[in-house]
RNA sequence: CGGGGUGUGGCGCAGCCCGGUAGCGCACCUGCUUUGGGAGCAGGGGGCCGGAGGUUCAAAUCCUCUCACCCCGACCA
């Protein structure tokens, strides 16, 4: 490709309304610009990125059976009401209605239908199993779109989709994927983490994330260096430190204008972790609970409404009251009627809880012994503590999900009737599995894991083009036969080459080629006419070879390294 | 949805507090010079100052409402 006659729209400053690395390059290097809040157009270098990935995720696809299907975005609403999640799902889905009158919405994911495909096509165990993938565009009303290409309300993305006859079919269709996964990330080469997951809404057997990390992440996952265990931090356990052993008796103290956990703690002279955190929650249907953490522990929403079943919101000030008799700062679990759900680490030990009085703490509390409590996970979990599986050090890191799998069993197949006969000639549900890869995510977590003060440094497998080729003096008639020349040489060689044939300065030149990040640079100028040599340069190491112009596809080889 | 911020030529910004009819850098067009890390000089084109009301002799500037976008949080199937 030329650049002189390409769409390449590089940008000299930073755009002011990016703040991610990836944003911010991404615009500068002409790889998109944005229509509106999470609408991105897909410039032809952007888009080339996209396209690369997407081979290869076809690639992958296809070695494990998966057969490429287009469903539709558009769906009408009768699938999504028959699964239930016409309910379920809240503004994030676009709705809207046909000429008729007739609901209808924009596909953010296709269980549906691929469950309603399933239950007309597929009749009998002989049929199973199959995996069907496609890559399309989603539609997700996100509340907040941000990080550039990372969070948008329109996406790329692969989803596939795994029919068997029984679980544990469904065990080696969801081990072939993760195991495709883990293919196709080293092959775009991402670095990245395989995580437990919470299965969330899309309810199921189990998940795992694909987590890439990276400052500009909205996920934090728990990592255990020592044995490998990982977790979102939605779902990570761990072990904090005890505090030292305390015999103290129950009693009454004042707390005056004490409300947080920093002031009682500071008040009473004692280290955060001596104390509890009591926060209110309200369920949708179970209504008031009160939820226990460690005084220096973050409670985690998700692993509460895991544990009831159902999504909670912190009460009110005066719901706060009226069922606790205190306002917040002075609540506590003695003598509450409302359930009480503590954290794991709460269970020996005394502590210092609110008096559900205002102004006053109790000292010296026990859980089962002052108040009767369910325990659980409650606890966001932090750096530093122990790994639940072997008690090395948790590290935890932020990440960008750039894949998700899981096992779904019969949750869509039940509803949308997709049933086959078994052996016995009995009818059973299909056992689905629903596995996602966001390309632009992918895109966007190696720029953000790849790059420098200059731009961007794309892997090989993934970059838009292999080489830059620069013309330093366009208007020397030798430098410009030359570079033509070679432009051709390393097309017919496979290598992809964005040729800079711009009646630019060299400056220009340089920077623009700095800032796009193909692996290679080659360059074209006053050394051919001085030596006979043209350069062959690393984007990543900056390393160089001075080669003749025959010499320049081996040399771009010899450079770009393995792979 | 809560909190914060920003909207002024294509891009990045100043002007707003203290009202007087819009400016800078880059980009763009023409000419000359220049040509290995974002060139110089000269000339030139381009702006409903996000939108709607209001105050005023006069509004980019003050007031009210509204829209868009960004950031933090909530949410994220």
């Amino acid at each position: 490709m030329r650049f002189a006659k390409s769409l390449i729209p590089t940008l000299r400053e930073d755009p002011a309304d990016a703040e991610a690395i990836s944003h911010r390059l991404m615009v500068r290097a002409g790889l998109v610009r944005q229509l509106a809040a999470g609408i991105y157009v897909y410039l032809p270098l952007g888009q080339r990125v996209l396209d690369k990935i997407t081979a290869i995720v076809r690639e992958e696809m296809n070695a494990i059976g998966g057969q490429e299907v287009t469903l539709p975005v558009l769906h009408p609403a009768e699938i999504w009401q028959q699964s239930g999640r016409w309910d379920a799902i809240g503004d994030e889905m676009f709705r809207l209605k046909d000429r008729n009158g007739r609901d209808m919405c924009l596909g953010m994911t296709h269980e549906e239908v691929v469950a309603w495909l399933a239950a007309r096509e597929i009749r009998s165990y002989r049929d199973l199993p199959q995996i069907w993938y496609q890559i399309q565009t989603k539609e997700r009303d996100e509340a907040r779109p941000r990080s550039g290409v990372l969070r948008t309300r329109e996406f790329l993305m692969k989803d596939s989709y795994t029919l068997d006859l029984d679980v544990a079919a469904l065990d080696r269709a969801y081990a072939a994927h993760k195991a495709a996964y883990c293919t196709i990330f080293d092959r775009c080469g991402v670095r990245y983490l395989v995580v437990e997951s919470d299965p969330g809404m899309m309810g199921g057997l189990g998940s795992h994330e694909f987590m890439a990390p990276s400052a500009a992440g909205e996920d934090e996952v728990a990592v255990c260096r020592a044995c490998g265990y990982a977790a979102n931090v939605e779902l990570a356990r761990s072990v904090p430190a005890p505090p030292p052993p305390a015999t103290e008796a129950r009693v009454e103290v004042a707390t005056p204008n004490a409300k947080t956990i920093a002031e009682v703690s500071a008040l009473l002279g004692l280290e955060p972790r001596r104390t509890v955190k009591s926060l209110l929650y309200v369920a949708a249907k179970a209504g008031p609970v009160l939820a226990l953490v460690r005084g220096d522990h973050t409670l985690h929403e998700r692993k509460l409404a895991r544990l009831l079943g159902e999504e909670v919101r912190p009460a009110h000030p005066d719901e706060v009251r009226g069922a606790l008799g205190a306002g917040l700062g002075s609540i506590g679990p003695v003598g509450v009627t409302v359930p009480v759900v503590a954290d794991e680490a709460l269970r020996a030990g005394r502590w210092v809880v609110g008096a559900n009085r205002d102004g006053y703490h109790l000292r010296g509390v026990s859980a089962g012994v002052d108040f009767e409590c369910r325990f659980a996970d409650l606890h966001a979990a932090v750096a530093g503590e122990g790994c639940p599986e072997c008690g090395a050090p948790l590290a935890v890191e932020r990440v960008i999900e750039i894949g998700n799998i899981f096992k779904l069993g019969t949750k869509y197949s039940v509803p949308l009737g997709a049933m086959v006969l078994d052996e016995a000639g009995k009818e059973r549900p299909i056992v689905m599995g629903s596995y996602g890869i966001g390309p632009a995510r992918i895109a966007a977590a190696a720029v953000e894991q790849s790059h420098d003060a200059d731009g961007i440094i794309w892997p090989w497998a993934i970059a838009p083009f292999h080489a830059h080729l620069v013309l330093v003096g366009a208007r020397d008639q030798a430098q410009a036969d030359a570079a033509e020349a070679i432009y051709r040489s390393l097309w017919a060689a496979g290598i992809e080459t964005l040729f800079d044939d711009r009646d630019e300065r060299p400056g220009v030149k340089f920077k623009d080629a700095d800032l796009v990040g193909l692996p290679v640079r080659v360059t074209v100028g006053t050394a051919l006419a001085k030596g006979g040599v043209v350069e062959v340069r690393s984007r990543r190491t900056r390393a160089e070879l001075r080669v003749p112009p025959g010499g320049v596809v081996a040399a771009v080889r010899e450079v770009a390294g393995p792979g």
